[in-house]
RNA sequence: AGGCGGGUAGCUCAGCGGCAGAGCGGGUGCCUUACAAGCACCGGGUCGCAGGUUCAAUCCCUGUCCCGCCUACCA
């Protein structure tokens, strides 16, 4: 590692590279920023405070395309309002993520030693993992580092700390002192592969083709039979019911009476539930599984039935499944089928489509499950949450994912929080062997709250990943004490993070802050879309289409990365992904490629510049330095991209400020301003040129200036690298990373300067184009006749027709202010109502010259046209608005003038 | 089933009431002393379809067809 040299060391003056190398200069430059503190933020600083958390990654992760995008946009809001001058903080940190880690060590401990996590132990267990975070736990921080991320790393924090842990009890605590929290039996989703509950967002359903297979239900009074169908014969083994409408007249007289179990021998009864049963559906006659289906569930406590559970721990039939024993899910399916065969009871079979659910995490199917579980009522905490959206107290960006979060919250069901796993924070309540009520408490109890005994063991499970990061925004700088960086940095500013985990953990951490906080953890949620492959589909191992960031940043470096994603990220919108090409990274490179070259470009021509004069000079403005028009022009395009660049950042357009900054850097710094340089700049230009240079050397030195510290957020290596070579006043800070962003200055503004020069910039334009269509070369050096409409234009040109001659490479410009035949022979074309002739050598293929006239001329009618029409229509005279109308006005007399050059221009071909 | 998005140049996407834009790709010509990872110029679109509102519609409304996502249900 070099440290690098500051701005003073003369040796780095006046010299870049000759090649862009990304590795080599980003690597310099990460650590200086640390070591130098600019990360950090004081929360006792005089500013105003801009804060942010980082969503936290699994703490054994590896950096993917998502954080790759995610960080990015975060990095760019980071770096911008600290540049312009918030005490700008974002928090990191990791998620100790409760399944994925301990599958990840179990799998380990199963390759490595043969082991499960049951012959370890739990503690012995949860040692393993701590061991295995401490070994992987920094790869994905340092990862966020090579991408550039400029986090306060003094406030690094995992949910596992000590600190945090208590944070997380606390938090149980309370709600179960409040009744928020609360233990009972109730259908849950199992997942039977991990052997744990899951909560209703980890389930993801998806759509497979089943079977739809009837069987009948003997009546025990032998008067007959009840059809029914299902989808999972092996449930049967569970039925305690079978249930039809009321009103339908096909079953009328059968409530009541009892069925005997064809199987196992018991009676269950025939009910009526309108609520069930849709009796446009099949036989009209349902089977009831209270114990594994949510709405059996629910019918099952309507009706008071019998629940009886036919599955254990790991999915397969347990004693109640009678002679099914021990089978999986699958196999007894089959086994029953048989069965009902055998006994002649099937009715048939038909293959149909219906959704399954599968455990997130484990990617198995969940069986839905009675269960004891720890919940957290949810209504009385989504109230307020709703209330804030609605009042605008946290608004979404873009603001359409408001109706997807009303519509969960306002349907929000009980979370279940508690998981069979070792990994976690443990459950803070204690079990008493005598009077069997828990006693929850912050600390180990002595005994039962309730009946005194000492007989008390701790609840074997821990609490689900979301129930520790919902309180991410707060607990992580400090709650619950009342710490100065809470008063300071809470609520944080904005929140960014991809739109699928907006019930995950965004509306959670909305509710929690509410509820502990009293006040929201974030003003403004920033929803970024999701990244695909560049075919639009997502990344998986398994499609072998895993485009891995770290390649990106190794080979072409993180700059490159990051402003090719943030080219991208346009509005996140549902169901339209980023998708990511390397190509774009090929593009973002291009770019890295060409600001270094103009930089090199300038620093050849700056030797002998004087900073400190130049500052000097225009410290009141312009008008001390009385620049000539490409100055002019560079430096209040400088000021009004900067502050496109801020409004388009501030509404969260982070595509659109990218491409602006790109379209300002390549095609007016580069196309344009360095070429009206390159001659000035000349040893050769004359004295003329040798008084002016200082001026075109400051012009140049600020273009790129604004360039670099507008880049600065989206490309944070290349842009130190070259700001630190560019010569600077003495009074300029240390490193770019604590630069103040551009912002207008108005005194550079100059509206007639860049009327001007876009003038000339479509002059020359045209010139260049007769060229290429008549393929003659540029050497050729031709001279030139422009006829203007108006003195001003004539003004205008013939002040600057030494720039067109320059730029459109000709011998000499004439201006004039109407037509005449030229002697000699030429080729014209139009840049707006100005005539350009440029004069041939020999006579130009004159019916190839009235074609594209002619052209030109039909253009121009249709323009006339159109602007007749509708300035003659009275309706639109009347309603219009009048700069609507001027503007058309305008534009028919410009119309008017250029078709008088172009019948003029025909009128001289004959 | 309900909800939300999207259908604009060959590709990826901006624009969302007042003469259709970008990047890439394509074509032609250039080693113009920062850059061939470059420069210059050129082609290329009845803005998904049908109605309606408006002086004016790619943009607003209604309907319709595709595509994607989310939520719920599926005996």
């Amino acid at each position: 590692m070099t440290t690098p040299t500051t701005p003073s060391s003369p040796e780095t003056q006046d010299t870049l590279e000759k090649t862009y190398d990304p590795s080599r200069l980003e690597k310099r430059w990460y650590d200086h920023w640390v070591e130098k503190k600019y990360f950090h933020a004081d929360a006792q600083a005089p500013k105003a405070p801009w804060s942010m958390v980082i969503p936290p990654p699994n703490v054994t992760g590896s950096l993917h395309m998502g954080h790759a995008l995610g960080s990015t946009i975060e990095d760019i809001f980071t770096r911008w309002r600290r540049m312009a001058a918030y005490n700008a903080m974002w928090l990191p940190g990791t998620d100790h993520a409760g399944i994925a880690t301990q599958t990840v060590v179990e799998r380990e401990l199963m390759k490595v030693e043969g082991k499960t996590r049951h012959d370890l132990g739990r503690d012995e267990f949860i040692k393993k993992v701590w061991n295995w975070r401490e070994r992987s736990g920094n790869r994905i921080l340092d990862q966020l580092k090579a991408l550039g991320c400029s986090l306060d790393w003094d406030r690094l924090k995992f949910t596992m700390d000590p600190d945090y842990s208590a944070a997380v009890i606390e938090c149980f605590v309370r709600l179960h002192e409040e009744g928020l929290i609360y233990r009972a039996e109730r259908l849950i989703n199992w997942d039977v592969e991990s052997r744990t509950a899951l909560s209703d967002l980890e389930v993801e359903y998806k759509e497979i083709q089943g079977e739809l297979y009837e069987f009948a239900y003997p009546l025990a009074d032998g008067s007959g039979e009840l059809v029914v169908a299902t989808t999972r014969t092996e449930t049967m083994l569970g039925d305690t019911a079978v249930a039809v409408h009321p009103d339908d007249p096909r079953h009328a007289g059968k409530i009541g009476k009892m069925i005997k179990h064809p199987i196992l021998g018991y009676e269950f009864p025939i009910i009526g539930d309108a609520t069930l049963v849709d009796m446009e559906f099949g036989t009209g006659a349902v089977k009831v599984t209270p114990a594994h289906d949510p709405n059996d569930f629910e019918c099952g406590k309507r009706h008071n039935l019998k629940m009886i559970s036919i599955l254990d721990v790991a999915g397969k039939i347990n004693d109640n499944g009678g002679p099914f024993k021990g089978l999986s899910a699958k196999e007894a399916r089959k086994a029953v089928k048989a069965k009902l065969a055998e006994l002649g009871l099937e009715r048939g079979s038909k293959t149909m489509t219906h959704s399954v659910g599968f455990s997130q995490r484990s990617d198995t199917i969940v069986e839905p499950m009675l269960s004891t579980q720890w919940f957290v009522k949810m209504e009385p905490l989504a109230a307020p949450a709703i209330a804030a959206v609605e009042e605008g107290k946290v608004k979404f960006v873009p603001e359409s994912w408001s109706k997807t979060y009303f519509h969960w919250m306002n349907n929000i069901k009980d979370w279940c929080i508690s998981r069979q796993l070792w990994w976690g924070h443990r459950v803070p309540a204690w079990h008493c062997a005598d009077c069997k009520v828990p006693t929850v408490a912050r600390t180990t109890p002595d005994r039962c709250a309730h009946c005194g005994s000492t007989k008390l063991t701790q609840d074997e499970d821990v609490l689900d990943t979301w129930f520790s990061s919902w309180l991410w925004p707060f607990a992580t700088l400090g709650w619950p004490n009342e710490t100065r960086e809470l008063k300071t940095f809470y609520p944080t500013t904005v929140l960014d993070t991809g739109y699928d985990i907006l019930f995950f953990w965004v509306a959670r951490m909305i509710m929690a802050g509410l509820h502990f906080m009293g006040k929201v953890p974030f003003r403004t949620v920033y929803l970024h879309t999701l990244v695909t492959d560049e075919k639009g589909e997502k990344m998986s191992k398994v499609k072998g289409n895993v485009i891995d960031p770290l390649d990106i940043i190794e080979k072409h470096g993180a700059d490159s990365l990051r402003f090719a994603l943030a080219w991208l990220t346009t509005s996140a919108s549902q169901g339209k992904n980023i998708k990511f090409a390397i190509g774009n990274v090929d593009d973002a490179r291009r770019f890295a490629n060409k600001i270094w070259n103009a930089t090199r470009f300038a620093l050849m021509n700056l030797q002998d510049y004087e900073p400190n004069r130049f500052a000097d000079r225009t410290a009141e403005g312009p008008d001390g330095a009385e620049f000539e028009l490409p100055e002019r022009w560079i430096l209040s395009r400088a000021q009004r991209v900067s502050d496109d660049v801020h409004k388009a950042l501030e509404e969260f357009r982070i595509a659109d400020a990218a491409q602006i900054i790109y379209h300002y850097i390549w095609n007016e710094v580069c196309d344009w301003y360095i070429e009206l340089a390159k001659g000035r700049l000349s040893k050769d230009a004359g004295p003329q040129a040798a008084e002016n240079r200082w001026k075109v050397q400051g012009a140049l030195v600020t273009a790129l200036d604004v360039a670099m510290r507008l880049l600065h957020p989206f490309m944070p290596f290349i842009t130190e690298e070259i700001w630190q070579k560019l010569p600077k006043p003495d009074t300029a800070p240390q490193s770019i990373v604590i630069t103040l962003y551009p912002i207008t200055d108005v005194r550079f503004v100059d509206e007639a300067g860049e009327a001007s020069m876009d003038l000339v910039q479509r002059v020359v334009t045209a010139i260049r184009s007769v060229r290429a269509e008549r393929n003659i070369p540029s050497i050729a050096r031709n001279a030139v006749i422009l006829t203007v409409a108006d003195d001003y234009k004539k003004t205008i040109l013939d002040g600057y027709k030494s720039i067109v001659a320059e730029q459109a490479k000709c011998k000499e410009v004439t201006v004039r202010r109407t037509g005449g035949a030229p002697s000699e022979p030429v080729a014209v074309a139009m840049a707006g109502d100005v005539e350009v002739m440029v004069v041939l050598e020999s006579a130009a293929d004159a019916g190839a010259e009235k074609d594209k006239l002619q052209k030109e001329r039909a253009k121009l009618v249709r323009d006339v046209e159109f602007y007749n029409k509708r300035l003659g229509n009275p309706a639109f005279v009347d309603k219009a608005p009048p700069d609507v109308i001027e503007k058309d006005k305008a534009r028919l007399a410009d119309t008017h003038a250029a078709l008088a050059k172009v019948d003029e221009a025909l009128a001289r071909l004959g």
